[in-house]
Formats: structure tokens, C-alpha cells, sequence
RNA sequence: UGCCCCUUAGCUCAACUGGCAGAGCGUCUGACUCUGGAUCAGAAGGUUCCUGGUUCGACCCCAGGAGGGGCAACCA
């Protein structure tokens, strides 16, 4: 406190390794232009939450920097991309909250990619190969013995080009002939043993229609993409730190100057999900969600439809950083993530799920007050209240109720008492069973002088969540838990994949809830705590005005779930 | 039996580039409470993967080793 040169005002921000490189370029104009990035997406599926962190470390450094990020699609391979994957991913990325500066698509660049296909060659770096498949896998040798040159490595440039050309054509078959690059089939690195870099596809695509019949891999598109499009940094996931070989060698001999160059960083994992697009599209097709906006899935679409907040998103991905070594995250960095964000953000209201009748015998019958209800705890900066009518008849959460309860249990049980929210203190003084010795009803009384907000100095220990029976609207609340049961549903025993360890109780449905009438007047759409049981969102899906369907987006810490787990 | 990357608290990351290893989350304890939430206070938790070396001084530099991960698609 004493040394006025660590004031907060110079502190300097914290910044992970790929920031602090961009700020050296900014520095000392290594790019001479303001830094670039770009977010390149295949449209074969949906984004989820690893994207996200991609998202906003692309954008957000463009953002940070005074630089632009384009939002450039990968759709090199014909048979996977769809348009409807390019719909959805520019309104994923835009919920979240970013706006790009260019809409590109690596389809747009094929003419500039034969161009530069034919330069290299012109300059005897890449040849075409008639070696099939097979062939060409083991002729590249294996990741401890060198490969050897196949039959056709060592073409004339006048064949190469003449192939080439007959290539786009259209005059051979799928998997006839290929285009590789001349590099070392002993080279150490795997990708640099002559990489293919153009294959033959008679397959109609989503936007070139059937204009080509030969496609870049991506190695080829990619950094040459960037190139084009005058990224400086382009960022991307670990495992293509081996492919920056082939990135550097292709922009170098495409002759652009000031290139880009690639940073890797660690992918997401998150603990009790996956985050592969394939794993996530074989959930969709094999029917264990309802679809890519499943409010389980870890897609930004299952996410929005939760109810996560895009602010909870971004400020998740602040939160675990970037690094270069492999990281998973727990899950509850991110539940208290979207927990806290909505904790300052969202109304309050009563909303019981397992609705047991309770019926005040000293309560006139037929009386009905109306409570003034806060809509906030007096911990959040907001103000707001409805009206809650009480009458003789309420409703009561099942489970707030135990007839033989154990100790430390500070809600309703014989002859206890319990604060009903925003109302009286309450005492059950008789229990009615039906035949079956289910309980079916309570029978309390209320204590008139122990109005919330009054002068009573009247203490309970616990304070449980009602509704008036004859002013209850039922509705459904569907509650969401974690989609697997193991926190790494990727690391299964031999023969056994990860949709063995598919969590069975990742739904659970209460078809029967009853909810305070304030919330009809809402759109729907809107987010809510419901007390003592977590925060909510009412699905837009498949919510109607008669009927209100309520996701559960996460869950209140619960401190009695821990302390029965103590025992 | 190759090349590359990684290793600091349970998890995610810091440590001003060689100067007393810290923060957030989580965990535990306590206080308070008309949400068993939130909030507040406190605590535990470390051989900085190991072994050598350089140095007055090493998480940081050097050498060797161990462990984890990536690479042998005409996927991205």
C-alpha cells in the first residue's frame, strides 16, 4: 500500500501467452497492420462451448487490440457442410455477443487456391500422385520408420500440370489422382511427407454447387485462408501444432510476404459432458437428446436454450484462461459462472414442484390477502415486488415436509413450525393420509401476530416457498442435470464408449408444478429464480399462455444435500 | 521405438522474465439470515514432476530422466 508505483492504475492486466504475443506485434509492427484473427468453422454442426472459448479469445483480442476478426468458414469438404450449420453458427456467434468484420468462406477462395496449386507446379513443389489410398498410406511409413517416394513422385512439371488441369476437369474419378506437395516422405514431422493437399470429389456443395470436382484439404486452405485474407495471427487448437510445418512451408512458397502465423492453445474439456461435434452430432442421431438445442447439450444453442446468459458464457471463458496444456475444468467453475450472473440479474418468485396441499384450519374461510413480495434479496442491487395472494388453502413442495424428520431438519414435520415466505409462521398440527398411508394433506395453523415484515420477534428456523391452491397455475418444470454420469465420459474401458456412462436422470420431469400467477403477464422466454430451488427459464419451445414449460438452468447451492452426504 | 507439445494447491491460472510461490473456483470451520441460497470472516491445502549443473540466489537458465498428450484421413 506504501509503494505508490504498484498503484492499480499502472497494474498491468493480466494477459495469457497469445495476448502477450499480439502485443508484441502491436509493439514492434512485426505485421505492420493492426492484429487480424478470424474464426473459421466447419459448417458440419453446431458450436458449442469449446468454440466459445475460441470465440471469444478471436474476438475479443480483435476487440482489445483496436484489430478485426472475420468469421471465415471452412467448407472444404462437401460431403458434411450444410448451409443449415451456417445459419446456425452466425447466430450463435452473434447471441454471444460479437459482430464480424468480414463474412468469408474458404469455398470463395478455390479459384485463388488453383491458382496457387499450378504456381507450385510451375516451381516443381508439388506433383500429382496416382498411387491409390492404400498405397499412399504406406508408402509415407509409419510415425518410427521413414517413408519412400511412390512411382509418379518424380513427374515432369509438364505432366503435373497437364493432370492437374485434366483434375478440374473433370476427367478422372474420385480418388484417381491426387495433388502433393514435394517435400521429404522421411521427414520427421508426419505432415511434411508430402502432404496431400487437392483431391478429386464429384459431389455437389452447399455453395459452389457442382462448379468443382476437386477440393482442398485442409492444410491447404487453411493458412492460405489466412494468407488471403491478411490475418496476422491465426489461432487455433493444439493438435495442429504439427500441421504449422505445412502452414509456414505453403504461405512462404505462395509468396505472400508479412504471413500469418499460428498460435496453438489448449482445447476445452469440461467435466460431465463432451465437447466433440462428432460425439455431439451421434447424440442428436441417435436419439439420446432431443436435438442439437437439447437444453443438456453443451452446444451454444442447448445453452441459450437452458437459459445461460451469453454474458455467463463470455465471462466463463475469462475465467479459465488460455494456456498451452491440455485443460479440463471442473464443473462447478462453470455452474458458479452461470450462477452468479443470474444472482444479480433475475426476479424472484415461489414455484413449487411436488405440490402437497396444506390447509390453515384458523384462516377464514374464503379470505384472501394479498402480500407485498420482494422481487429481490436485499443483497442485489434491484428493486421490484408483486402482489402473493395466501388463503386457507396452500400448496407446499412434498419434500418440505417430513414426518419423521432427522435432526438439523428445520422445516415442516408434526407439530413443527416453519415461516411461510413472505407470510406467517406456520404449525402443522394434523396429518391426513389416504388409504394407502400416503400423505395426502396438512392441517396447520397460522399465527396471525408473525406477519413478514411485522413487529414479531417471533423466530423459526426455517422459511419454506407456498402458493395459494385457489390462485396456483400449474405448469411443468423440467429439471436439467449433468448429460453423463463420470466426469470424463471419454475415458472408457476397451469396447465400451462414452454412451454407456449417459446419465438416466438428466431429465427429470414434474409435470405437475404450480407456480404464483405474477409470472403470467411475462413474455415468455423470461428467466426467474424460483426459491430455494434454483433459476429457471420458461422454454420458448414449448411453452404455450395456457400451459408454462420452465427449464431449469442451474440449480441453488444446496447446503442440505451436502449436509445429508455428511450424514 | 521417430518428431512435437505440456508438467506450479483438488481445478483453472499468476509470480513484474533470476529476488520471501499468489489469486479465483472448490473444500472445511464459524457468523448472519424471513431463500439451508446469497453475503461476511477464517482455515486447510505446495519437495513448483525427478536428478544433477550454473548462480550470492532457480518455478524461471543448462543437461539428463519420468509422466501425460498430439502426429502415420484423399476429415478439420
Amino acid at each position: 500500500m506504501t509503494d505508490i508505483s504498484h498503484s492499480p492504475t499502472d497494474a498491468a492486466p493480466r494477459r495469457d501467452f497469445i495476448r502477450e504475443l499480439v502485443a508484441e506485434d502491436v509493439a514492434t509492427g512485426r505485421f505492420g497492420r493492426a492484429p487480424a484473427t478470424r474464426f473459421p468453422p466447419e459448417p458440419n454442426g453446431f458450436l458449442h462451448l469449446g468454440h466459445a472459448k475460441s470465440i471469444c479469445l478471436n474476438f475479443g483480442i480483435a476487440r482489445e487490440f483496436g484489430g478485426t476478426c472475420n468469421l471465415r468458414f471452412d467448407d472444404t469438404n462437401p460431403a458434411t457442410e450444410d448451409v443449415k450449420y451456417v445459419e446456425a453458427i452466425k447466430r450463435d456467434v452473434q447471441w454471444l455477443g460479437f459482430t464480424w468484420d468480414g463474412e468469408y468462406y474458404a469455398s470463395d477462395y478455390f479459384e485463388q487456391l488453383y491458382e496457387i496449386a499450378e504456381s507450385l507446379v510451375l516451381k516443381g513443389l508439388a506433383y500429382v500422385d496416382s498411387q491409390n489410398e492404400e498405397e499412399i498410406r504406406t508408402n509415407r511409413g509409419t510415425v518410427t520408420s521413414p517413408g519412400v517416394p511412390g512411382p509418379y513422385r518424380d513427374r515432369s512439371v509438364e505432366e503435373n500440370l497437364d493432370l492437374l488441369r485434366r483434375m478440374k476437369a473433370g476427367e478422372f474419378a474420385d480418388g484417381t489422382h491426387v495433388l502433393r506437395a514435394k517435400i521429404d516422405l522421411a521427414h520427421p514431422n508426419m505432415i511434411m511427407r508430402d502432404p496431400v493437399l487437392v483431391r478429386i470429389r464429384h459431389a455437389h456443395h452447399y455453395r459452389r454447387g457442382d462448379a468443382w470436382c476437386i477440393y482442398p484439404l485442409y492444410d491447404f486452405a487453411h493458412g492460405l485462408s489466412d494468407a488471403i485474407e491478411g490475418i496476422t495471427r491465426s489461432l487455433c487448437t493444439l493438435e495442429f501444432k504439427d500441421n504449422r510445418d505445412i502452414y509456414d512451408w505453403l504461405v512462404q512458397h505462395a509468396g505472400f510476404t508479412s504471413p500469418p502465423t499460428q498460435i496453438e492453445f489448449a482445447r476445452l474439456e469440461l467435466d460431465y459432458t463432451v465437447l466433440s461435434k462428432r460425439k455431439l452430432l451421434r447424440l442428436v442421431n441417435e436419439g439420446y437428446v432431443r436435438g442439437w438445442d437439447d437444453p443438456r447439450m453443451p452446444t451454444i444453442a442447448g445453452l441459450r436454450r437452458r437459459g445461460v446468459r451469453p454474458e455467463a458464457i463470455r465471462t466463463f471463458a475469462d475465467t479459465i484462461g488460455v494456456a498451452r496444456k491440455d485443460a479440463r475444468i471442473e464443473l462447478a467453475t462453470f455452474e458458479h459462472t452461470v450462477r452468479d450472473d443470474l444472482n444479480m440479474e433475475v426476479p424472484r418468485v415461489l414455484c413449487v414442484l411436488e405440490p402437497l396441499k396444506v390447509t390453515l384450519t384458523n384462516w377464514p374461510e374464503g379470505h384472501v390477502e394479498m402480500l407485498d413480495a420482494s422481487s429481490y434479496p436485499h443483497d442485489v442491487p434491484k428493486t421490484g415486488s408483486r402482489p402473493m395472494p395466501m388463503s386457507r388453502e396452500l400448496f407446499i413442495d412434498r419434500n418440505d415436509f417430513m414426518e419423521d424428520p432427522p435432526k438439523k431438519f428445520h422445516r415442516l414435520s408434526p407439530g413443527a413450525e416453519v415461516r411461510l415466505r413472505f407470510g406467517y409462521i406456520i404449525k402443522c398440527e394434523e396429518v391426513v393420509k389416504d388409504d394407502a398411508g400416503n400423505v395426502i394433506e396438512l392441517r396447520c395453523t397460522y399465527d396471525a401476530e408473525t406477519k413478514s415484515g411485522g413487529s414479531s420477534d417471533r423466530k423459526v428456523k426455517g422459511t419454506i416457498h407456498w402458493v395459494s391452491a385457489a390462485h396456483a397455475h400449474r405448469c411443468e418444470v423440467r429439471l436439467y442435470d449433468r448429460l453423463f454420469s463420470v466426469p470424463d465420459p471419454d475415458d472408457r474401458p476397451e469396447g465400451e464408449d462414452f454412451t454407456t456412462v449417459l446419465n438416466p436422470d438428466s431429465l427429470v420431469t414434474h409435470a405437475d408444478a404450480v407456480i404464483e400467477p405474477s409470472v403470467l403477464t411475462d413474455p415468455i422466454g423470461s428467466r426467474y429464480q424460483f426459491e430455494r430451488t434454483g433459476y429457471f427459464i420458461s422454454d420458448v419451445e414449448d411453452s404455450t399462455p395456457q400451459r408454462l414449460v420452465f427449464n431449469r438452468i442451474i440449480s441453488l447451492r444446496d447446503g442440505w444435500a451436502k449436509e445429508l452426504k455428511k450424514g
